[in-house]
DNA sequence: GTTTTTTACCTCGGAGTCGATATATCTTGT
DNA sequence: ACAAGATATATCGACTCCGAGGTAAAAAAC
């Protein structure tokens, strides 16, 4: 997903890619060279992206890379109707949020944020003790463990707040779209 | 780590074991059946942990696992001096956390947050233009990207908030300790 | 002039994980 | 009596990803 997202903006070569998607890293762990190159070529052979081979402009010759309609295609299939694990999983989510952009219609963009929303609205019980009972924060004994239920419940407000801000200002659009 | 930490609370068996795993959600996808009965199995080849048979006292008859000497030991050997994707991906990071009171030594823990601190100061540039020039969370258009910077900075904040609270405060019981 | 570094691409083996599938036990509902 | 469902453990094939290694070209350092 990252890299047809990248390469929608606009062409790059593999190696300017890598540096793109680690760049992204604090959110994604970067991406390593037996990752990124098999993945290129299966997006080649998937037809989602074409390659040309140019002179490096500084040192070796590279392969510029380019997003077909295929792939755009592919890409918004993937932003569209995102699997569980792009919502739940804080990396993936941030990568899809980075390219939700790409998805040009403001009610499916929505649509995304809302299932993220709801998942953040289930409450999190992360401990429980012998009897498998759940362990509210105040009563846990590790400092760590409550710092940790702490920054997680701040850091979902954070969200929730952008989240539903952001939603409310795509539906607006949306129905001024329509109204239209 | 997840296994032996939680292992080190009291025992328990497979099942319930998944089942805490997975409560970790939110921050850490479930496990699956695939992953987890394998690496109990390797665990208890490596001799971190035992296993009694018990009758189910439920339904079936269950294995009671219960950590070891050298389980304990290997649980704090990957406390102390965690992988570098342990304080860089934070899924794996609040994995960590959740269990960093295992590490018994105050002036150890701090070791390990501090880690995580430093690498939450190293200032995040998420995106770039075709030049390759960074591009500030101001001149984005994608107001998804925006949203992304934004959530990413404030839950920095938070985060290295509790983080300097808590490393004094681990510090000053290890100077403490130090001095009786 | 030669080595080193940076840029740039590629492959292979191994480790880890998942999903599907299988098995067995006990309780509950019909 | 029987089926269904929760409990509980285990294996296997497929897939993904990483890390180590290799190739090559141009620039920079020595």
């Amino acid at each position: 997903m990252a890299i047809l997202g990248f390469l929608r903006d606009f062409p790059l070569h593999g190696y300017d890619l890598k540096n793109r998607v680690a760049s992204l890293a604090g959110h994604v762990r970067p991406i390593a060279d037996g990752t990124l190159y098999p993945t290129i070529k299966k997006l080649e052979d998937a037809q989602c992206l074409t390659r040309r081979t140019a002179p490096g402009s500084v040192a070796a010759p590279r392969h510029m890379l380019e997003i077909t309609q295929t792939g755009t295609d592919q890409l918004r299939r993937w932003l569209r109707d995102p699997e569980p694990g792009f919502i739940t999983d804080d990396n993936k989510w941030y990568v899809l949020l980075a390219f939700l952009h790409h998805l040009e219609n403001p009610r499916e963009q929505a649509l995304v944020l809302t299932r993220r929303r709801e998942f953040l609205d289930r409450p999190a019980q992360l401990f429980f003790d012998e009897q498998g009972a759940p362990i509210p924060p105040e009563r846990l004994e590790s400092p760590f463990r409550k710092g940790l239920m702490q920054i997680h419940r701040s850091t979902n407000l954070t969200e929730i707040d952008w989240l539903d801000r952001q939603i409310g200002e795509l539906n607006a659009r949306a129905g001024f779209t329509a109204a239209r």
